[in-house]
DNA sequence: TATGAATGAGCATTCATTCAT
DNA sequence: GATGAATGAATGCTCATTCAT
């Protein structure tokens, strides 16, 4: 029956688990945890419901599991790779993560978890806790180089970061569709809040 | 024959519908229109799940009920009453918002709206451009008194205020707990978005 | 409190009760067991949803009185008293029922205490036995007379009325909508059951 | 992989779905559309009732599909196998659906969507006009041939077999219980409609 | 006593979870 | 192991019946 060694097989039952939740990450995102259906994920990562089982527990499980993932992984590292100078950098980054939207997906799923109420307390506290904190220490050197050159305001860098994130993640979870009249802030306007006086009013 | 007049019943009547609105403002803003089961808008309401049926159709036209009244009668307006120049004026009032549960439930019902799935089209235009819009429209005066004596920022003054609202209402929504290190974006870390160059960096 | 004496009392709940069984004749016959709620019997009767509860225990047993009133009270005496030969009244009293809705509550009454599963079964037994029997008896002078003369059709006369009966039953119950290609079988078409040879093929 | 072969999974399910079928057919005749409780027919199908709707969007397009079959399917063609004259077969199918419950399921559907309120219009049309409709052509060609030989009365012969159908849908609903004394109407008693003048009185 | 407000049991429907194949 | 069929608990909604006023 199994021409695969046990090596192999548990390889291959990881590949499938890190399938699911990459599933899990996309659906939970865009639907909450609510209006996800577990038939939705089996689908999303084509396989069967009752596979969803031989991997998690149950939904609530699959879910902190996610979130734990997201919590640890991910990451804001890639900033550093773009080219020019900090606030280029994180403007291209900005722009990127509005553009992109399963870069969105983290955002998202924080936002869903602060919303929904049956969310376990475990969920909530990585998300905003771990999490956050990770993004701003990844992003802090990018800071720090920022408020030195006079891109960026000056005062508590961290406090700067976190008020960033927030933003961003307003942007993206608001969602809201663009009207005529009143164009919606985008990469620019979220660039305001850590722009020094250099940018000012641009 | 009867033991109440007529009158009394029909005050009686839309007393108690009102209470049902409110009770269903709270429970749809904190929980979402998935979220949010009849029989906790009842308890909250205090009666039982049955008589929300004599006072509305169904689950979704009390949602829309509770929209549309959102949508209508929410404002803006109170922030002329408040002391000091519009810039204190519009701290104050953002202050008092992030103070004050109830006062956000609007803008966590916007938000909702505008995540969820399977929320009906008119709530959600109903939010999403007639709120937003009155919104925009009553806070305007404000915003052009303080762009002209140098307190908000230069250019389109409604692209200004629906950036603030975005954000305001991302700050409500987001709602992350304080954590000792990193204060979280306040009331004054939404005034950057609009400050003019007087406050910048103060 | 009370003007009226004891006797004035009794006779005005004989009357209300009278005046409840009248409205629920009209709506059971027309919307059926389940369809008819006691609040459109109680509208109907012109008085409050509790009020029946002091008139009859239950729906059930309201249906029941109901039924056991019109097994015992709905007549085919006045035939008599119509104009012309036997097959003439017969024809009119049959034409004026299929033209008076009224009229036809008894017998749309019995076809659905036939066909719904619910119905006690004393209902059942009452409507099929009783007041079949009694309509029989009702009309057997006339069909005798009838067939005397010739103009109804020779053979046992009850059997021939029960005929008549259940054809009329469901010409009024089964209230096909007339199309133009066939038109249904109306009060002459019914008269071909019970013809005698002076009437075939006319 | 799969434990079944995709041939034979679509074929079982295609076996339920008629089983499905059949059970409402049988429960909603009997106890009309209101009347029929979902679980009454998961249980007549040997299923659960949340099954059901693996197969039925609703308990609304299970009786709606039930009706479209019924108006497409049901046959009156099976009278001409029968032996003997036209007078001859039309007794002997009409016996035969008087002695045959499931015979007469698509007669009492008709009379249930006939009486009852909140059927869905297109059941109504369906059973109305277009099943009715393809009955009397069915049974046109025996009706005309019995007409030419003497068999039946002269006239109209669509109009004839309405007539014969109504009075042959009024005794299967009616379904009254025999009593001793009156011998209900039965197939004899239909054919009367029908008779030429060589059968008058026999 | 009369009203209509309130309750709660019942039914349609959905979906997480289990299980026969 | 894998599939998707089956179950049953939960939830929206209706309406007979009761009860506060």
């Amino acid at each position: 029956m199994s021409p695969l060694s046990e090596e192999q097989l548990i390889k291959r039952r990881e590949t499938q688990r890190q399938r699911i939740v990459e599933a899990a990450l996309k659906v939970f995102a865009v639907r909450g945890l609510h209006g996800a259906k577990m038939s939705m994920i089996a689908e999303e990562a084509e396989l069967s419901a009752g596979q969803l089982y031989r991997f998690f527990e149950s939904k609530e499980e699959l879910f902190i599991t996610l979130i734990r993932q997201v919590a640890k992984e991910t990451t804001m590292e890639r900033i550093n790779d773009l080219p020019g100078s900090p606030f280029d950098k994180l403007r291209s980054f900005t722009a990127s993560i509005l553009k992109e939207e399963s870069a969105q997906y983290p955002f998202k799923l924080i936002q869903h978890a602060n919303n929904a109420e049956d969310v376990p307390d475990e969920a909530k506290q990585l998300l905003q806790h771990f999490s956050v904190k990770r993004y701003i220490e990844q992003l802090l050197p990018l800071f720090e180089e920022g408020q030195q050159i006079g891109d960026f305001a000056q005062g508590n860098a961290r406090k700067l970061i976190s008020a960033f994130l927030t933003m961003l993640s307003a942007l993206i979870t608001l969602n809201m569709p663009i009207d005529d009249d009143h164009q919606l802030p985008d990469a620019d306007m979220l660039m305001r809040i850590v722009a020094g006086p250099r940018f000012q009013d641009r």
